[in-house]
DNA sequence: CATGAATGAGCCTTCATTCAT
DNA sequence: GATGAATGAAGGCTCATTCAT
């Protein structure tokens, strides 16, 4: 089993970085096909269609994000603003190396039924809410409507990396992850 | 010339209405149409096609926009928190009385190559961009990167939109612009 | 009644250029209509549709072109060489004032059903061959198929228009007149 | 790969039948796809549009055509007479075996612009003008304009096709061939 | 007479998908 | 697994024609 499913891998590739940039509705099966270097069918060897196939990516690509990001956020012994901290970074740092399975993951949203996603149990944002709920429980954050603040500071983590994809922010985010960091906490309201 | 354009309005209408909902890429002539009222060929009186279309309204839509939410920021005998206050309240409003249009905007930017805003002129991003760095010049505020604090603002604003429009926040966000306005003025490191 | 029908005029000269240059089914009514600068419904006005339009102004120039040729090749008191001359150098000259008129004449005859032309009694490839059937009777040509004469006549007096208009050969036909119309008279054996 | 494009084939000879019969115009993707037994979507696996396949296939047929008439004019050891009368007996046969491949060739000309067809190297016109040059230079042929006798050898020949094919002469060329050919050397100005 | 919006059918083309090889 | 020809259903757009103004 040295290096099997080569072309699976391309086509996945290749899916995500169109989704990224144009869209689900937007890309075409031959488009994948061809910037994959194989023929519109054989896509049809590992999905059973071009939705389904992006349904998959799209979960995996959020799990994946997902299970790496939970635990920077939970790491005992750590300040809240150290976590959140690491938190930003962490994502910048996604954005470095795998800029299209972010984007993908930010713009799909969308473009699923909602129903899919709770079924599927893929829940980002309810991370973060339930994040903040604790730590508003321990103390560390203000009691407020945890939902609100989840979107702010969703909103200003990710609007950099949108600013970035589409040329107005010439600087890298990774080198703004601490001053964005500063901005969430205080947007949550805590003093560092 | 009794009452032209009746019609057109209706298919534009219908076009933004989907447009916010669908995507560009995932609206067909046919839905616009059927929705409107009128049969495929009659868009072909008014528009080029649909990629003209929806570039039309984008920039109308865009302006309208943007022409009315200039002077709120740059009133003159108010405070910065006022302005900005009144500022996120006008989009949250401006949401309220036509959802479909404020969300086709925001989720239209990508879907046209970069180069036709710029060389259109829309840019309410800059605009953003301009007034923080007048503020910043008039003392107002701490001098950074503009760019920057500008994305800080707009995810922080326009993230609770999208997270009522697709569901996850239950209270409108016209009862929240004074918490989301708070929290701008702290992203920017403002003592009210 | 100064001058009416000033625009019906203009649209009956585009139409004839355009079916001259584009052929019928190439050509659109709002083709017509734009070269002619008036809009789409005036030409229901004069004419009941495209094809409608086409056949009678087919009419109308095969039959102004045939009752100017006609009395030249039966010509009293001219000797056959003489008529047949001068029958060349009106087709020539007839091509450099009105080239699109002659042009939508020779292009159009495939275009109607052949039906159309028998009941319709326009046929001036009947009357070369009623000619060149009387000059059989009287001596001047000595006997053979009249329809293939016609064809050859025909053929090689138009092919030079056909080649003038499509660039490729540069004298214009009015200069090569009388060669063609010796090759004419040697192609029905006659010694000038 | 046992027989493959047999259904090309068959498309391919729909098209150029129904080219030939009511134009390119005038000649519906549907047409082609009905007529072949195949559905319209099977043309552009081959082709990438209508116009584009019936561009190939008028280079191909021209080229077809002309590549073996050209040694028929050039056969050494033969008279100029004997030349000619075969070249038009070629002619009258291939008509008889593929007219529609022929009437299309004749009537597709106008239908491209001409800067194709230079641009192309296709011109089985300037083939026959080359000829006549050289027996020109050889003396067999009174110097002369060697397009303009091109011409009214090209009308004279063809259009009995035309003729015939349109019903009005009732005699299939392949029977007329001798008097064609001897019409022409007249029109050259040759005694037999 | 002329306009211009609108229609409904049809055209060229593309799409996701299937299937014999 | 993969190919590439083929399909059938849309999709965007055009066309000849109609009609209220």
């Amino acid at each position: 089993m040295a290096r099997p499913a080569v072309k699976r891998r391309g086509m996945e590739a290749a899916a995500i970085s169109l989704f990224a940039t144009r869209g689900l509705a937007g890309t075409t099966i031959k488009d994948i096909a061809t910037q994959a270097g194989v023929t519109e069918g054989a896509l049809y060897r590992h999905y059973a269609g071009k939705n389904e196939m992006a349904w998959q990516l799209y979960c995996r690509e959020v799990q994946a994000f997902t299970s790496q990001m939970e635990p920077i956020l939970a790491r005992s012994g750590a300040t809240l603003a150290e976590r959140l901290t690491e938190g930003v970074k962490f994502i910048y740092q996604y954005y470095r190396k795998q800029p299209d399975s972010l984007v993908f993951v930010l713009l799909t949203r969308q473009s699923f039924p909602s129903q899919y996603l709770t079924d599927a149990g893929i829940d980002p944002d309810g991370m973060i809410v339930g994040f903040l709920r604790s730590e508003m429980t321990g103390g560390a954050i203000t009691k407020a409507d945890a939902t609100l603040l989840m979107a702010l500071v969703r909103g200003a983590v990710l609007e950099p990396i949108y600013m970035h994809r589409y040329g107005k922010l010439k600087t890298h985010p990774t080198k703004l992850a601490g001053q964005v960091a500063a901005a969430c906490l205080r947007i949550l309201g805590i003093d560092e």
